[in-house]
DNA sequence: CCCACAAGTCGCT
DNA sequence: AGCGACTTGTGGG
């Protein structure tokens, strides 16, 4: 689902952030690249309706770094396999502060033998943060393992005083 | 269509 | 604690 997307950046303490954003709602979020190389954005007109997800985007992701939870979400446009969209779904009901774990997961979409795939789902999420897959843990508490980045899932699961190993 | 992999989990030693 | 087997969905050949 690559059709037109349009690229803003989020500054925040933690550094620069890119939405990608469909003309359906936010499609993409990536963590900070390592070279800030920021290439002067080209001045395409940026539609009002994305300003206005982007603005939501922008609060929803500093509240969640700042240890808190975002009270609105800009609309998501997951490209997806129904499998992973119920799997991000099932994440977005983890409230601030919880964990669960990958089988508890896999047993909520009703696929309790799932739980590699459930994994696997996570590891596919294109909206990282928003959608809290650093607040899965692995069976007994363990950190398991992260895409973007493991110290990103510590810092994140600490800003909220979850407790792991 | 078949094969290998993934951010897991469970059982056995 | 460590190692291996099994599971399900996805992507590549």
């Amino acid at each position: 689902m690559k059709t037109n997307l349009v690229e803003l950046p989020i500054f925040t303490r933690d550094g620069k952030f890119i939405a990608h954003y469909s003309d359906k709602g936010l499609a993409e979020l990536n963590f900070p690249v390592g070279r800030a190389s920021s290439r002067a954005a080209k001045k395409e007109i940026v539609p009002a309706k994305i300003r206005g997800w982007h603005r939501a985007t922008e609060a929803a992701l500093k509240k969640i770094l700042a240890g808190g939870e975002p009270k609105k979400f800009p609309p998501l446009d997951l490209a997806g396999t129904v499998f992973q969209k119920s799997v991000w779904n099932a994440l977005r009901k983890i409230s601030l502060g919880k964990t669960k774990s990958y089988g508890e997961i896999a047993a909520a979409i009703g696929r309790p033998k799932a739980v590699r795939a459930v994994g696997g789902a996570c590891g596919a999420n294109p909206v990282p943060v928003l959608v809290p897959c650093h607040r899965v843990l692995a069976a007994n508490k363990k950190l398991g393992g992260f895409s973007g980045g493991l110290d990103w899932k510590r810092r994140l699961l600490k800003l909220e005083n979850v407790s792991f190993r």
